[in-house]
DNA sequence: TGATTCCCTACCAAGCTGGTAGACTTAAAG
DNA sequence: CTTTAAGTCTACCAGCTTGGTAGGGAATCA
């Protein structure tokens, strides 16, 4: 499942997705309008940002805003950032991969299904964008 | 990703499921054998056979076994057992469904791009069943 | 009755989740 | 050049989950 943040997070790339080229927004008006605790939400445009999806501007007049086309930032790349790995196991995984022990992958009846769900996936997530999560 | 239970139930299922129809099987086998820590494996074991999904026997040449024929049971009715929604979002779970608040599902695009995972997923876990684990 | 095996209750450390508090820095407006 | 509006940073916290461990109880078989 995907964590409060991760949800959070989609909320206010969402919101900034349609304030898209309408310049700064503030953490504020994210967190009103999507319901979004102020603090905790602070925390993740800071993240989104120091990864390169977000920039922001301070003082009078700043605030928020996508550093690029909406239609060029996958959902998979949000997930990984702020959710962690899509796949089922540290043995199928792309971006976290991690050897399993005591398990030989090759002969791994398990193995070889989480491959196959993450792939199902992966055929989904990485051909969505933050344009599709706008209505 | 599976916790380190659910994976530790498949290992163990596995195993049993190799073992089908030849009596009972200690837990300490089973522990050895996969290397899953003893203690933590009956805790597993126990709650699988309260699922239904194994049975037991008790004193000497007593152990646990399968209680149907493993080709019959899901691996996604496994994993919702002991590891919870395969779904990522609780708002497109169908054994765990919840409503998301401030959020209208009819005109939310994450919501119905993670039908689409869960779907695809389903599609592989709805059909694959224990014998599937067994190399 | 005594050994064997599962069953049950309780406990625990460490890390993660979902936050909150408050001071600090930068930048624009006046 | 000061005020004020923003984002930035560090720190903290309660509660829950994860991944176990300990030890005795209860059933079964010889």
């Amino acid at each position: 499942m995907l964590s409060k943040k991760s949800q959070y997070a989609f909320k206010a790339l969402a919101y900034l997705t349609e304030k898209y080229n309408q310049g700064p927004v503030l953490i504020s008006e994210i967190s009103k309008k999507k319901k979004v605790p102020l603090k905790f939400l602070e925390n993740i445009l800071l993240e989104l940002k120091k990864a390169d999806i977000l920039d922001s501007k301070k003082g009078k007049g700043g605030g928020y805003f996508l550093k690029k086309d909406p239609a060029k930032v996958k959902v998979a790349t949000i997930i990984r950032l702020v959710n962690g790995p899509i796949a089922m196991l540290p043995c199928v995984s792309l971006y976290f991969y991690e050897r399993c022990k005591n398990c030989d992958e090759k002969k791994c009846g398990l193995h070889d299904m989480m491959i196959e769900v993450r792939d199902a996936s992966l055929a989904i997530l990485e051909n969505r964008t933050l344009k599709d999560l706008a209505l």
